[in-house]
DNA sequence: TACTTCACTACCCTTTTGTGTAGGGCTCTT
DNA sequence: AAGAGCCCTACACAAAAGGGTAGTGAAGTA
């Protein structure tokens, strides 16, 4: 039985994860919290294997500075770390915090609980890009294939003409697609696009 | 007295370190080796403080791998990784080794004992780019002043028109330099140029 | 002094991108 | 059957980027 923690300072957040932990029987959500500051309190009064943490903002980081500070008094403790940032920079810290994995809440239920396993079996996961859906100026609207696709061609550097033959398709479609992408995400122009695409890390859509 | 261990598959360069190191009366090098799987065995030895470790290829780790290895059973011996890779991802690879500080070669023989210093006193220095004399695709050639502020402009996402209004040149001017970084780099789009810089950290050129 | 490098400007011309409009075929849903 | 979304295509035009050549002035160097 693998006793669990939640931290999360959004209410609705802590009880969705908090159904789908107490879905698997092998998971106890023993508290959900809403400060990442008591959690370190959490830990000394009850034994926690394993811990959700959410932060929320790139500002605060009190959260990864907390999830530190637990993983050195508590080794044994595993913390994932979650966010809906879309900032790569941000996964850099949470890995030298020391904390073992990292879930991005747009995944979903069902791939939260395979991290949740994996991490909980010893395993450390993490991604090496952010989902392009998490593409911080994109309107709600997300991409659909051929637009993720002409996305990824365009970081790599591709003209138009290079991607006219790498999808098979005519310079009007590639541009019809463009046109369609910098509307969903507010860019200007291609190169701007490319530049936080790929700073960001913003390339595989896949976990 | 800091006791410091070379290690260098290129003699030119353990000499080189060996005689920076050795002009300052604070370090003795104890040992100046040529492969990273004989650094443990120097450590066993000997009581190393520092080591100043050279990975050159991004395909052989074991370079990283050995460092994880010693910074495990020897916790308190000081490790800087150098390379002359033009890799950010690298950097990220040494860092998880758990190694103290990173140095490129191309920095000049003050810097390095710079480096040194900071980390026996316990500082971890780790730059958050690669400068962009290292780019790759560079020719031999360097960069000039305005070149190097034009490639950050445009690693920015900035078009010709913002680049004239941010550096208070004309469009033509602009085109200048774009054309002659293109022709040093190989490139032939600055969106290329753009996803290879941005990609691989290469905006600021100083330490 | 003569030579080189760098930063800057200008003009012309070609290629590539970006924008708008318009329509066909396909699939999935109501 | 009708509508919506996606992928594809086409054409035309505007804007931006890329390439060539050429010239000026300033600074440093042989």
């Amino acid at each position: 039985m693998t006793k669990v923690l939640i931290v999360d300072d959004s209410r609705v957040s802590r009880e969705a994860f908090e159904r789908t932990l107490s879905a698997d029987p092998g998971y106890l959500v023993v508290a959900a919290i809403e400060n990442a500051a008591n959690a370190e309190i959490a830990c000394m009064s009850d034994q926690i294997d394993l811990i959700l943490m959410d932060v929320c903002t790139a500002d605060d980081e009190s959260g990864i500075r907390a999830a530190g500070k637990i993983k050195k008094n508590y080794p044994n403790t595993k913390i994932i770390v979650m966010t809906s940032m879309p900032e790569y920079s941000f996964i850099q810290k949470a890995k030298d915090s020391g904390s073992d994995s990292f879930w991005y809440k747009e995944y979903g239920e069902t791939s939260l609980l395979e991290i949740c396993n994996r991490t909980v079996q010893g395993e450390r996961v993490w991604p090496d890009a952010l989902p392009v859906v998490m593409i911080g100026l994109a309107r709600s609207d997300e991409f659909t294939e051929r637009e993720l696709e002409v996305i990824r061609e365009l970081a790599q550097g591709s003209r138009y003409e290079d991607i006219t033959e790498a999808l098979h398709i005519s310079m009007n479609t590639v541009k019809y697609h463009v046109k369609n992408i910098l509307l969903k995400t507010g860019f200007k122009t291609t190169l701007q696009l490319v530049a936080e695409v790929v700073e960001k890390r913003l390339i595989l859509p896949k976990y």
